[in-house]
DNA sequence: TATTAGCACTCGTGAATAATGAGTGCTAAG
DNA sequence: CTTAGCACTCATTATTCACGAGTGCTAATA
């Protein structure tokens, strides 16, 4: 369907405009990429590669513009050139023992990420369905509060304040963690259904305090299930694409709404490995003039995200090996310093 | 030292520039402001104020605009006339019941007072030295980490892994933790030396994890102190003011620099009450096109500030009333939804 | 002495115009 | 199929010019 030349083209074009951020008119491929051929032939490429799709011109007599289209095969054909490596298996593991925890490596991950890349870094945990619980703890604030605790594995640690139905003591509460306790290790859904059962059995003394719990534990799983970090968005002066307030303004506003955010990485991240979204394959509006690369790993009931956002004419090559090389950080314990 | 007329052109002055943004001349003055007095009059007062360095020509023969100075001038001016209201005192014991604790709460307070002020808000909780611990756990995640929870007076929650220099069991961990919970309710300071003597004594046997979690601890309630919570900033982009990239770059860096924002709110919000820094009265230089407003209060063993951040020109009325507003919600328990 | 009208002067702003040059499409020759 | 040549397009930049808001100064006035 497409020529050997063509495609020649379609990639040269591509690599000039990521380069120069101008339209890259037949000249400049004839004497930096295709140094055989004259300008006037590749004029003729480009012409039938336009009406193709690949290439536009941003007004009259202007020189071509690459399309998402012509991003998509120059990223395609990287990463078919590109070593496939299956790293990110079993890394979550160890990043648990990390001293502030999976989400204090993840949040400097992301700022790693923004540091190295030049663009935004993200991070992301999100918990599987079938993640498992490893603690709760009931610890009483005052006659009507507690907050409750509940750590999963992988060491996420969630705590909501729960308002209790009538005074209870710390050690009543106590005793009612041990029990919920004896359920650690089982995966959520298990978990509840007895706790179900519990409740109208032999906790049912504490069935008000216990229906609040059940449902507060229910929204922490059910919920908010991705805690995403940000890395530093200071970079995004410097790229000549978001000079324009107008693109600075939309990219800025949906870094700035975490779920939003979060949720595009929930269905972008659906599959193992590297994976690029380019302007308007985007589902959000906003990112019609971004890239979005990440690479994603799941493990133990969860899923774990890293990500860069940047301009389409990023430089996609060095964003990727950024993403590899921080993930090889986290795995062999850089976030303890 | 300055008479009375004086005082009244320095006011129109910060006044018109505020609504307008743009310099203004005496002929304004004269017609909207100071109705008695002839453009020319006002001219020759307008002078003497710039010598003065209450205005200054943005080049010559064109309008006056505020110094700092004259905005202080202003500002003092509205403060001395506003009410002084005492609220604030207390109310955290309230917040501390809300669903997600004090930090939710004031995650909240942030995005409310951007939303309302139009222009960024923030929200801070500080320890102060003497805060008191509520409660200490250990919870067993492998055979050589535990994960260390700490419980503050107000609800803070605070938790860090920790490496175990042997396996101890999950029992072990839990004795181990009621005898520290014994020490609950006394200050940070006093803990610490109790805690000191246990390890030498009682609890030798864990000198090691416990000579960790005390290191953790210290870092804890020494270390990062401040927590802050920056609300939306999208509203930066409609501030005219901030439509020069390089002022808004300047702003934007710091509000992302948590750390050095933190820095500045504990130094700022040192007396209880309202307070606002203006322009060149602040101590970055990122933040010389900007006021802070904030309001703050104690209580114990934490303090928290309310803040907004804004453009020398903003408007300090609605601003202040915003603050008041946002801590009246608080205090009944909005946030509670 | 304080105020004000009049006037010449300054200087940023915005519109209009012109020159520049990179790049194209098309045609005709190799 | 390829390429040189040429006329044409159009964003960009610089230049010029008129406009007008605002000033400082002087001289007249209450």
């Amino acid at each position: 369907m497409l020529t050997e030349r063509q495609l020649e083209v379609i990639l040269s074009v591509v690599h000039a405009f990521i380069e120069s951020g101008e339209e890259v008119g037949s000249r400049t491929l004839s004497k930096r990429y295709l140094k055989g051929r004259s300008a006037a032939t590749i004029r003729n490429e480009m012409a039938d590669l336009e009406e193709m799709g690949y290439l536009m011109q941003p007004y009259t007599s202007a020189g071509r513009v690459p399309t998402t289209r012509a991003y998509r095969i120059f990223v395609d054909t990287m990463l078919q050139r590109l070593p496939h490596n299956e790293r990110g298996r079993g890394w979550i593991k160890r990043i648990e023992a990390h001293r502030d925890g999976l989400r204090g490596a993840l949040s400097k991950a992301s700022e790693m990420l923004s540091q190295l890349s030049n663009y935004v870094g993200m991070a992301a945990v999100t918990q599987l369905a079938q993640i498992r619980l490893r603690k709760v703890d009931f610890v009483r604030i005052d006659s009507s509060h507690c907050l409750l605790l509940v750590i999963l594995e992988g060491g996420i640690v969630h705590h909501r304040m729960v308002t209790m139905p009538c005074d209870l003591s710390q050690d009543i509460l106590e005793d009612l963690s041990r029990r919920i306790n004896t359920l650690a290790g089982y995966e959520w859904s298990e978990v509840r259904e007895t706790l179900r059962n519990y409740i109208s059995g032999e906790l049912w003394r504490y069935a008000d305090l216990c229906g609040s719990a059940l449902a507060e534990l229910d929204a922490i799983l059910a919920g908010e299930r991705t805690k995403l970090y940000t890395g530093s968005m200071s970079n995004l002066f410097d790229v000549p694409d978001f000079q324009d307030i107008g693109k600075f303004r939309a990219l800025f506003s949906i870094l700035e709404q975490e779920n939003e955010l979060a949720k595009l990485l929930e269905q972008y991240g659906m599959k193992d490995g590297i994976g690029v979204v380019i302007g308007e394959e985007n589902a959000a509006p906003e990112l019609q003039n971004c890239s979005v690369v990440l690479s994603s790993s799941s493990d133990e009931g969860t899923r774990t995200i890293l990500g860069v956002i940047g301009p389409k004419r990023m430089n996609y090559e060095r964003v990727i090996s950024v993403l590899d090389r921080v993930l090889c950080d986290i795995e062999s314990g850089e976030g303890d310093e």
